[in-house]
RNA sequence: GGAGGGAUGGCAGAGUGGUCUAUUGCGGCGGUCUUGAAAACCGUUGGCCGUGAGGCCCGCAGGUUCGAAUCCUGCUCCCUCCGCCA
């Protein structure tokens, strides 16, 4: 959400920082119903002054025998007048509501404006293994390794579904727990959260109204309005973990860390490039996230994209990282890295980790403020979130980069011990 | 799932239609005293809206009333007991 004081006193600046999204928003009518608002709270908060003082007048003057029936029914019309302009506010708000809802964050002043063809690769890790033969998609390798039950993943699933067997889900635990003891030496605190959350948390994350297509919605009980849903990711979770609170400014910045299975609809996102685990409806995730004090966000953000990054080396994998344009950023995101892996097969670059700086744009729906001791005041903290890492699309990266010519692969070394073996080979 | 009880400030806990401005205690913060600390004493102590005067907030939402923490209705959550259960 939007600070609506900063829309109000610069509506040009505001719209003109949303175009480098590629959004056109016109803010006359809701300028003019926040007009109205402060009009209404105005007459309002006059009118209930009146009344409050006159009736406790009111007893006074029965105790001295004085006839209080015309000022009864004066106060009477007044709290018709205050019931009806409360409606009419409540009506104005609600509008005002639903569209700051739905107005995504302000880019930070260093994005670019544009689409993903403006995102700007920053740095480079390693270089693309070289094969001196075809190298086999991670499909392909998964299903020989035995790693992976595409078929039974789709019998149990459905569509969009995968399950993971013998090495390879010993693979993508080992993964999960390599992240888990590299997010406790830097100094997160590991929880693991409920995957199925109410709509409030949902709202704070910035998922709804906007986005609630994306997600698996449950179904509430007859006659009842349950809005729960299952977590996109782990950020929809901690994100609430503070919601409605107002934290100690010397604890700032926590740091935390989850892991969850994170359930996409991805309605018609299916592409012929992206089978496999690329995209599916639940993939394993572990998600990093920070609260901090606004002039620390900017140095958070950083550390964490170079945490993330040194997940990645201490697998070995080449991989690079992004500079996202303004429209390739997350609705509720003000600035996003990519670290993305290269998938020899596909011979692109994937997604494996977004690390964000929300600034005050989820706190502020949240209401997740600090009190800073220099002032007394309450502020709103800023939020950022990476992955740390994605491993569903991590080991189709680990398989294909290292992959051997007689289809085995090589384990990296942080994994062989969760794994049992240095080198996987075919089955049969 | 059944039965009962409850929700008031950081915590505990009064207040059942209008004298207060929602008692009081604890905790927190500041001070006095002290070599330092404790104790004692004094002071202070939330959120939201509004440029401001001021207004709103006693779980949430409605209602009754000149006036609601207090009365009425609905909802949510919590606790206790029973049942079921990984």
């Amino acid at each position: 959400m939007l600070d609506i004081k900063l829309i109000r006193e610069n509506a040009d600046e505001v719209a003109r920082a949303l175009a480098k999204r590629g959004e056109t928003v016109d803010f006359a009518e809701l300028l003019v119903w926040d007009k109205e608002r402060r009009e209404c709270i105005g007459r309002v908060t006059e009118l209930r002054a009146r009344r409050k003082t006159v009736s406790a007048d009111i007893p006074k003057l029965k105790k001295a025998g004085k006839d209080t029936a015309a000022l009864q029914a004066e106060m009477k019309t007044v709290g018709e007048t205050i019931k009806n302009l409360e409606g009419r506010l409540a009506e104005v708000e609600a509008r005002i509501d639903a569209f700051m809802a739905m107005l995504p964050n302000l880019p930070a002043e260093d994005v670019v404006p544009g689409g993903k063809e403006h995102n700007a690769v920053v740095r480079t890790f390693g270089a693309p293994p070289a094969f001196d033969f075809e190298p086999r998609n991670h499909v392909d390798l998964v299903t020989r390794l035995g790693l992976v039950d595409y078929e039974r993943g789709v019998k149990l699933g459905g569509n969009g579904f995968w399950l993971y067997r013998d090495d390879g889900a010993r693979m993508e635990w080992g993964l999960l727990n390599y992240f888990v003891e590299r997010h406790l030496a830097a100094g997160y605190e590991f929880i693991l959260p409920p995957h199925i959350l109410i709509h409030q948390c949902g709202y704070t994350a910035g998922q709804f109204p906007k986005f609630k297509d994306d997600v698996f919605h449950l179904q509430g009980e007859e006659g009842k309005d349950a809005r729960h849903f299952l977590l996109p990711t782990a950020e929809t979770a901690l994100i609430n973990l503070h919601r409605d609170e107002i934290l100690k400014e010397d604890r700032l910045p926590l740091k935390y860390f989850a892991y969850t299975p994170c359930y996409r609809k991805e309605a018609g996102s299916y592409r012929a490039g992206e089978r496999g685990m690329i995209r599916g409806h639940q993939f394993n995730k572990v998600e990093i996230f920070q609260y901090t004090r606004p002039e620390d966000s900017a140095a958070a953000l950083e550390e964490m994209v170079a945490h993330a990054e040194s997940l990645m080396q201490g697998l070995g994998l080449h991989y690079r990282v992004s500079k996202l344009a303004a429209a390739d950023c997350g609705a509720s995101m003000a600035k996003t890295y990519d670290v993305e892996v290269w998938i020899p097969s596909m011979k692109e670059y994937k997604e494996v980790s977004s690390a964000s700086n929300a600034h005050d744009f989820q706190a502020r729906r949240g209401a997740i403020r600090f009190r800073r001791a220099a002032t007394g005041q309450n502020e709103l903290v800023h939020t950022l979130n990476a992955s740390g890492l994605a491993t569903s699309r991590l080991l189709p990266a680990i398989v294909e980069q290292g992959q051997r010519k007689d289809g085995s692969v090589v384990v990296p070394e942080a994994l062989r011990a969760a794994v049992g073996k240095e080198i996987l080979r075919p089955v049969q």
